[in-house]
DNA sequence: TTGAAAGCGTTACCAA
DNA sequence: TTGGTAACGCTTTCAA
């Protein structure tokens, strides 16, 4: 048994108090309609009476809410938990209400939490996908204004989406790491079984080349509520082989796509005893609210969390508010660089 | 002029697929009545159609809904911000639905803030608050579910609350400094002008005297979008003075109540040269997830998260579903330490 | 400028 | 077990 939320003041109370009909209070509210002197005594009505449109009754009436659904991948990573509070924090500023849905890493639950906020009967929807190749965002783009976060939904071009350029973040960082002289480098990415084809993977193969740098893909599964298993994985990555090999048998940088892969980097490390920078270079994709603090010199790639929060609640509400399109918007990266290094001496 | 929501199947046309009245489609969908054949006809044609309940409308009709407000002090902080999160995915879990909002620092936007979320209508509330003294507690908690995590409303006694055992927390803390020889402490604490009298300075003050450390009170305001204005005030607090002192003129530990204080310190640190810990013991009151990879030897007392979250959801639902009443839960800390050190020798 | 009345899609009461 | 029917509180057409 739900408890009832309690009883307040309605539509008809204050038309009754002011002797007006309801629809004519109800314009007078919105100010669509109405002489100023009606407006002005209903409103001193309302307001006495402590009167608040029920936006539940108002929705069902109307058709049209102001609430915004969001939904992301994962709130264990840091950028994306930071990306959801200022969303929240953005939609509010601008008179919306935002209800959150988190599918914590796992692909398979964005369809039933897509599904639940649908139900819901949001205005529009800002996803930060887990698997932006589903074929599910079609039917939901098509049926309401949608703008994707981090990656263009491809089968679903009636969506909006905020994106990262890639191509010159990942381009700016192998220039970084190779005029450091490193030569080979582990790349920390996300491992997504149902995402065959991700761009990132082949713009590293293309980059690495383009600076004659070797490069061990490490594949990772998302962040979960036992750290432990990402830092394991990663120290076996980042292992020194066998000793008495006369080269380097590991990679002296890494260069982490998500800040979760960042920091269990730079966890694995430190079971490795490996010190940072010194020993091995780390590069983080994402520049969280305390990378400077994370460990001495985590380089990273800012994305300016503000412009993207700014560019997706923008147009989804243009949308929304003025019946304009949905467009696909770029952010530019800009390399922070905080102490990276190059390879050990001693190793080389 | 905001987009419509689509049109959906409704109960009606269930109804009129299985040839019976749209309030047997509703109790058979909810179990609630039916012949086990109805139910199973009704169901399959629902699923046939793609029906599903419009929670608006189910709102509006039952009085009831399965929506929980969250309403933070601000995002900004890292607890808190994970804090959030952590609650709308656990309300997510158990099949209900998150809306959030975010005070972003200022006490007096929780009062607009909590009239918005009040307005959607939610069956239950879960609070952090900024000002635990304010007012308006008891007038809401006394019409509808309230949880409050961190601080006890002393105005509402009809709110539950996940507290923490403040007093165990910070004789833990000056127990750990004084055995490591610190003399003198700088507590950084929030500084509300609204809340006179928060029990953490009596804490503090009692428990200095106990362990015969002196304390600069350090009060300093939430951290907001321009971080640089919370270190520079803080480097002053911990700058030491003119040279040529003999004794530390300065305090050679800090004990931060918030985490985002005690990245500012580590910030502050840096900035005055400082080394943590040889130079200054930081000492967190929050365990975010990366504590330790902030700067070395970030020592921090932990209030378990997943217990936070589990109280406070737990006892509101069960409040919620069941009718069992609220109740203040107190959370034991533990505390993590992270290489702190004493005083540095040459500063004796 | 104002108002009557018809929805919006459910749930819940009371009869059948 | 089933089905009318009246709410729920608002918005919106259409008349006055």
């Amino acid at each position: 048994m739900l408890a009832r939320v309690p009883k307040r003041p309605t539509l008809q109370d204050v038309a009754d108090a002011v002797g007006l009909a309801p629809a004519t209070v109800s314009y007078a509210l919105r100010g669509e309609r109405g002489s100023d002197e009606t407006v002005a005594r209903v409103r001193a009505a309302a307001a006495r009476l402590g009167y608040e449109v029920n936006p539940i009754a108002a929705a069902l009436a109307s058709g049209r809410s102001r609430t915004v659904a969001v939904l992301c991948g994962s709130t264990r990573d840091l950028w994306q938990q930071s990306l959801v509070a200022a969303l929240a924090r953005e939609l509010m500023n601008r008179g919306w209400h935002a209800i959150v849905a988190d599918a914590d890493g796992h692909p398979e639950r964005e369809d039933a939490l897509l599904a639940q906020l649908r139900a819901q009967r949001p205005a529009g929807l800002l996803v930060a996908p887990l698997d932006p190749f589903a074929e599910q965002w079609e039917a939901v783009a098509s049926q309401l204004p949608l703008v994707a976060i981090g990656d263009r939904l491809s089968r679903a071009p009636s969506a909006g989406a905020v994106v990262f350029d890639n191509a010159s973040g990942v381009a700016a960082v192998f220039d970084h790491l190779a005029e450091l002289g490193h030569r080979r480098v582990a790349v920390v990415l996300p491992r997504r079984p149902s995402t065959p084809d991700r761009p990132a993977e082949r713009l590293v193969a293309r980059e690495a080349k383009r600076c004659r740098m070797s490069v061990d893909l490490v594949r990772t599964p998302p962040a979960t509520a036992d750290r432990g298993e990402m830092t394991a994985h990663l120290a076996a990555a980042l292992a020194p082989g066998p000793a008495g090999t006369d080269s380097p048998d590991r990679p002296t940088a890494a260069f982490c796509l998500t800040d979760s892969f960042a920091f269990g980097v730079l966890r694995a490390a430190r079971s490795l005893d490996l010190e940072v920078p010194r020993d091995l270079s780390v590069v983080g994709f994402e520049d969280v609210d305390f990378a400077d603090l994370a460990g001495p010199g985590l380089t990273t790639v800012d994305w300016g969390r503000d412009a993207v929060v700014g560019a997706a609640v923008g147009q989804l509400l243009t949308a929304l508010e003025s019946g304009r399109g949905l467009e696909v918007r770029t952010i530019a990266p800009r390399l922070v660089v905080r102490g990276t290094t190059g390879p050990a001496p001693t190793r080389r």
